[in-house]
DNA sequence: AATTCACGTTACTATATTGTCACATTAATT
DNA sequence: AATTAATGTGACAATATAGTAACGTGAATT
């Protein structure tokens, strides 16, 4: 059997986790238009306490999707979009194949090959 | 201010969340090469419990990424790209062309048209 | 020097996620 | 009818996540 294994060797988890939350996306997108201080984005997102916010923020900044730098008594805080278009490269370029062009056709009818069961029977398989 | 809100209008909430873990990835991949039975899935995942594989393949399902059809006593268990490419489409497209093109030109321009500070300067802003 | 404002943090609580073991169910096989 | 194999579940524990309130820090302003 193909095993899988536990590889979070990707290194991009952190960006994966990051965005898997509303807010936190909504803050980039937010971010997507310009640059804005702590305090602006705070104030953006006014369901949620300071700190809730902040930790959102530190999140973000853990996995490099936001950058920040200091500009006196303020942090101006910018959207870095190399993560994101490293998950697109890696990862939702290779799904893209399936629904983009012939190959969706093909699957679809693969699929449709295997009507009631007997798994093995016309799949193609690894090896093994 | 331009209020972010707390907007899972989305729909898209349990795909993000089902994304963000590094097993349930795995799987995904897995499935893109051929749809795969349970127990294929359960022993490609060797560093889990079958319970733990389990309850994963049960988060893709509801997130819809993955769908499953019975075969007499076995589940026959297939990717679904279409959250893949809502994902893509919704949120990853508007991103891109940050970094495909002239926009990512014009956008390093303007970030570096803030040196040292006061934000509000130079920068281009909600009307608020 | 005192004040103000932007920013960050310590301490704590509640809930969700991730995982295990042992058991139940159901279809095919002998 | 009994057995085997594929699948799914109930009960529970550990950890991660998401949130609040209140407090500390340090640059700009008065």
């Amino acid at each position: 059997m193909t095993e899988i294994a536990a590889r979070p060797a990707d290194g991009l988890d952190p960006v994966w986790k990051a965005l898997a939350d509303p807010t936190r996306r909504a803050i980039l997108d937010f971010l997507r238009d310009c640059p804005r201080n702590t305090t602006e984005i705070v104030e953006s997102v006014p369901h949620l306490s300071r700190f809730g916010v902040m930790k959102h923020l530190d999140v973000l900044r853990q996995a490099h999707l936001v950058h920040t730098r200091e500009a006196g008594r303020q942090r101006v805080n910018s959207l870095n979009v190399v993560p994101i278009r490293q998950i697109y490269e890696r990862w939702v370029g290779p799904f893209q194949e399936l629904w983009s062009g012939e190959l969706l056709r093909i699957k679809d009818e693969a699929e449709k090959k295997v009507p009631g069961g007997k798994p093995g029977t016309s799949r193609r398989r690894k090896k093994h």
